[in-house]
DNA sequence: ATAATACCTGAACATGCGTTCGATGGCAAG
DNA sequence: CTTGCCATCGAACGCATGTTCAGGTATTAT
């Protein structure tokens, strides 16, 4: 029988048992052992499992753990991902309160309708886990803030912000609440819509304008059957 | 020494088990062993951890798979997530050409600039994950679908849509490339902006026109210190 | 007091599992 | 042909790891 040789890179036996490395892992969320991938991939001795992952670590396609049972693990492209459990606390409307986080509160669920799972990659890295909640956008009130009605909105919870940043706020003045880029000026604050046609709002810093949180990440969901 | 015991519901070593194990998956990226877990949580004997992993697996907070060597795995909200890293294949904006697909080409890529990483259970699940990629928004010629710069649009590979979705499409009658809602009219397509205030763009049946994409997600990182 | 329950100990046991080694055969270079 | 590398096999070895058990000590109920 002919077996084909590449010198080096990766072979067609190596390409199978990192796709069963990976079926595996996610299917029962730990690493397969040698002897189930010699199983899964025809390979009838443990001794040419760890031969071929031997090959398949010093080409940095997975790590290995020597010694402990299923140390291993893929790297790159195909490795398992990090994320974070955010809840969704509520909606955001233009006419009704924000919702907050409740200090103490264990806002964690297994229900995933009241929640975004978000990978850690795509958040910026200083958030405190705690401090991130989301809000679904109800209505269409945010559309001069480029947020439309269905959208999540991710937020960090603060009460103040810096220039330029987007934020929450909940004005008393107009019993709202409104997402819109922050500036402080000299004797008044700035909301900036994010739309460029739209114009500020302006608030005098001896009116009441609380901060509720920053807006961090909005993810819209775009339904591919829509009426 | 006194010992506060909960008669129902998790105690404070329970808890504490629990976090060792997603702290200890996180960075191993495998379960730890009953007897790593009786080490960091102050428990001297094995056994004693096997007591607490059984009532944990009752109470329905892990799952194990019996006589496997770190087979132990936290359920629920904690749970790991499924991901799908979804390659970037390049800009879109008015006046480049839309980059798409190539079949045959291996787009995966450590790289996580190049890609994005999406939960599955934020994606429409009868999606294959070959059809999936993004692009990224350059310049302000997305707004009317409020799109900004700098936004992460999901794509699904299509050359047509039915009513009603989103579409990236070249008008080659323009030479530009757009993202509108897709209406096929009496005998020609109404290209729809998703700000209402705008409006639609029609198309002669008889014109060319080329679906590139169906829009299936748009993620918005929003800069948390921005100028 | 007695019984019952929850929590804990230490050790032994059985086996899952990574490791190692000698042997075999195909294929290419010298 | 001989040498050497690569891929493969089977078996044995030994540690890692889950399991079990006989026995403790509190705290609470009867």
């Amino acid at each position: 029988m002919m077996m084909v040789r590449k010198s080096k890179g990766i072979g067609e036996r190596h390409q199978k048992i990192l796709e069963f490395i990976q079926k595996y892992q996610r299917e029962y969320k730990h690493p397969p052992s040698i002897r189930e991938i010699g199983e899964n991939c025809d390979i009838s001795s443990t001794s040419v499992v760890n031969y071929y992952l031997d090959q398949l670590e010093k080409s940095g396609y997975i790590e290995r753990d020597r010694k402990i049972s299923r140390g291993l693990r893929v790297t790159g492209a195909n490795a398992s991902v990090d994320t974070l459990r955010i809840p969704i606390l509520g909606p955001i409307a233009a006419g009704l309160p924000l919702p907050e986080l409740q200090p103490g509160v264990n806002y964690l669920t297994d229900n995933e309708a009241h929640a975004v799972d978000v990978a850690r990659n795509l958040l910026p890295s200083k958030d405190k886990d705690a401090d991130l909640y989301a809000l679904e956008v109800k209505g269409e009130s945010m559309i001069d803030a480029m947020i439309n009605d269905g959208d999540i909105v991710v937020m960090k919870r603060a009460a103040e912000a810096r220039n330029g940043e987007m934020v929450a706020v909940w004005l008393p003045r107009d019993n709202e609440a409104t997402l819109k880029y922050f500036f402080k000026e000299k004797d008044r604050y700035r909301l900036q819509p994010a739309n460029p046609t739209m114009k500020p709002i302006y608030i005098n810093k001896d009116e009441p304008l609380e901060i509720k949180g920053k807006v961090v990440m909005v993810i819209r969901k775009v339904e591919t059957y829509a009426a």
